[in-house]
DNA sequence: GGGGTATATGTTATAATATAACAGAAAGTG
DNA sequence: CACTTTCTGTTATATTATAACATATACCCC
C-alpha cells in the first residue's frame, strides 16, 4: 500500500499503473490500432508520475530510455494517447495528463491548484454551456473545462 | 449601420467600438490604472476585427503603426487588457478577444467554430464544477470553459 | 515645481511549445 | 512476397512567450 494523492484525495497508487496499462493495451487491440513501445512508454510515464507533464519532459524521460529524442516522437505519441483517450490535455498549461478515469466515455473537467501545480480530474456532466450552445445552434464537438485555484492543501499559507 | 457578426448572431457593429472604448476608458480612470495609447490601440483592434487573435497579429497591427515592433509590448498591453476584463485569452487557441460583455463582471465560456474560426462569448453561469469543486475542498479562482465545433453557418458542407 | 517612487516602454536575447516535410523502417494485408 | 498503411527518425523551422535591463513617463507628496 503506497497512498498518494490523485486528485486532492489518497490512493493506492501502486497497482493502477499496471491496470492502466492492461486496459489501454485490450482497447488498443480492441480497436486495432497499434500500441507501440514509444506510446505505452509516454502513457506509462504520464501515470506513473500522475501529474501534467509537457511533452519536452515527456520527451526528455523518452530520451533517456533511448526511445527517440525529437520533438516529433513525443508530440506523435502524445497526440495518440489523447486520441484514444487516455491522456488528456490540459490547455491552460499546453501539458498532458493520464486519465483518471480510463475507459469511461467522459467530457472531463479539471482543477489546477496554482500553487503546487496539481491537477485533479472531475467529470463535467456538461455546463450551462451547451444550453447556450444549442440556444444559437452551435454544435459542440470537444470541451475544454479547467479551474485554477488552490487546492486543500494549499490554502493555508500559499496565497497569492 | 453596418450589420456584422458578434458571435452568431449579427450586430450594428458601427457604434460598438466607440462604446466599449469610451467605457474602457472610463473604467480605468475610476480605477487609476493608465490607459495608454498601446493598451487603447490594442483593445481597439482586438474591437475591430472583434475576432480572436494571436499576440503576434496583434504586435503587427501596432508596429504597422509604430507603436512598438517587439513582443514584449503586445503582450503587456494585452496582459493589462486581460487584468481588467477587457480582453479574454482563448486558451485553446492561444489567443486573444475583446470581451463581448465589457464591465459586467463575469466568468465568461466561448464557442470556438473550427471550420471558419469565429469565436463566441456566452455567460457560463458556472457549471457543475463548482459542484465538484466545493466537495473536494478546491477554491476556484478562474475558470476556462471553451467549446470547439461547428458554428451554424458551417455545419452545411465544412464538416470534418 | 522638484525630488522620489511607481509604472510603462523599448530593446536584446532567449526560452518554451509545436509542426512541416521527407526518408526509412516496421507492421498489417492480400 | 508484393503492396499498402502506419510508425519512427531526423532536419529544419514556425509559433508562442518571457527574462532582464535600460530608459522614459506618470504620479505623489511636500
Amino acid at each position: 500500500m503506497s497512498p498518494d494523492p490523485l486528485g486532492f484525495a489518497t490512493h493506492d497508487h501502486s497497482t493502477c499503473v499496471q491496470s492502466a496499462m492492461t486496459s489501454a493495451r485490450a482497447i488498443c487491440a480492441e480497436r486495432g490500432v497499434q500500441f507501440t513501445p514509444v506510446r505505452q512508454r509516454s502513457l506509462e510515464i504520464l501515470l506513473e508520475t500522475h501529474a501534467a507533464m509537457g511533452a519536452y519532459d515527456v520527451l526528455e524521460r523518452l530520451s533517456a530510455e533511448g526511445l527517440g529524442s525529437k520533438p516529433p516522437v513525443a508530440y506523435r505519441a502524445l497526440s495518440f494517447l489523447v486520441d484514444q483517450g487516455f491522456v488528456h490535455r490540459i490547455e491552460r498549461l499546453n501539458a498532458f495528463i493520464a486519465c483518471a478515469h480510463p475507459g469511461a466515455a467522459h467530457d472531463p473537467a479539471f482543477m489546477i491548484c496554482r500553487a503546487c501545480g496539481t491537477v485533479a480530474e472531475a467529470q463535467s456532466a456538461g455546463s450551462s454551456l451547451s444550453a447556450s450552445a444549442a440556444l444559437s445552434g452551435f454544435q459542440i464537438e470537444q470541451t475544454v473545462i479547467e479551474a485554477e485555484g488552490l487546492c486543500p492543501f494549499c490554502q493555508t499559507g500559499a496565497q497569492a
